[in-house]
DNA sequence: GTCTATACGCTGATAGAC
DNA sequence: GTCTATCAGCGTATAGAC
């Protein structure tokens, strides 16, 4: 409402473009979804979708960087079990959606390109998660070897991408409880409160 | 040679195809190496690559299949420290092959996809990796946890795939010094010559 | 501002000529 | 066995209807 009657209908239009896009990604996975079948799915032309977003590739770019808002973990500095807890519900949670972990990791692999629109969104989320894990699980001590925080928060990362390639090739890899194991043994031997 | 003259060209038109295929992704990324390119490179049309190989597809997997032979940590169990540094001097190798690991990654996520024919290229080679790590790593004991050595595989694995997709992104992160900091992290406190 | 109609160049793939 | 000619489908650009 508001903003005198129009243009609200442009707005909707955007929303129901992004979630026809993620629902074709994951019924018909990321190859076939062309701007055709998403077209077809709102009941206009692929000339329409261009006309909100430039191009597929920013379309795309605008679906992941949509669900990031709910779905991933920005909470500002949690303890270590809170944040550890959160965030491996939020491997749990991907799970469900194939569609955006198909979406995500296919993303991950075009924006290599410095010119691709998912190549910002990248390198930003990678710096917003290595604060995030330094903040939560500051540097990590084991054992004999230790690590900086930065160092530690790139190993979660990249564990949790992997694990979604692993998991999308095969589906029974229990992703949740690997990544739990994982940052239970980067853990130093912290007190912990019995708790949880 | 041998063969009665004829056919041998075939086969040399196979590797010639494999070395241009992987030589266009180096050079111009996954996104631009078409059929049309690496068939202009090695003087030919594109459907001539369709004759010796099924598809786009089908080409791509035959060039990782191929570099396998040679790069990959095949060798049958070695202790500990040597698997450690094998492991870690592939990972340092892949940084000055860029378009092999481009093809890897995007293969590893296209192959999602039962019916696409590195499917089961990656579930074979995830298995392999397997094996081969429970042979020189063990299981993992690590301060207060401890995993299954299929487990402690799939971590490593994961780690590895995913550093690759940060360091494609950006290209500074240094993967050889993360995944050598990982590897001694989930090391068991295990007695080490001091050799090296 | 929202969108259709139309056209273009390029892609991977096919049928069939040599 | 090797490859040319041809094809349908893709993402995209533009002009202009509403």
């Amino acid at each position: 409402m508001a903003r005198r009657g129009s243009y609200a209908k442009g707005v909707a239009r955007r929303e129901e473009i992004l979630e026809s896009a993620l629902d074709v990604i994951g019924r018909k996975g990321y190859q076939n979804a062309s701007l055709k079948e998403i077209a077809e799915v709102v009941g206009v032309t692929p000339a329409a979708l261009l006309h909100y977003f430039g191009s597929k590739e920013e379309l795309f770019t605008e679906v992941l960087r949509k669900r990031d808002e709910h779905d991933d973990m920005d909470p500002a500095f949690l303890d270590t079990a809170e944040a550890k807890s959160g965030f491996v519900d939020v491997i749990r949670h991907n799970t469900e959606v194939p569609g955006l972990v198909a979406l995500f990791s296919r993303l991950a692999v075009d924006a290599a390109d410095p010119e691709h629109p998912a190549h910002r969104y990248f390198l930003d989320r990678s710096e917003r998660l290595r604060e995030t894990f330094a903040g939560s699980f500051g540097a990590g001590r084991l054992g004999r070897t230790s690590f900086d925080a930065d160092t530690l928060a790139r190993i979660i990362q990249a564990a949790s991408d992997g694990l979604q390639l692993q998991w999308m090739i095969d589906p029974s890899v229990d992703m949740p409880a690997i990544m739990e194991a994982l940052i239970d043994a980067l853990q130093p031997a912290a007190p912990e409160p019995s708790s949880d």
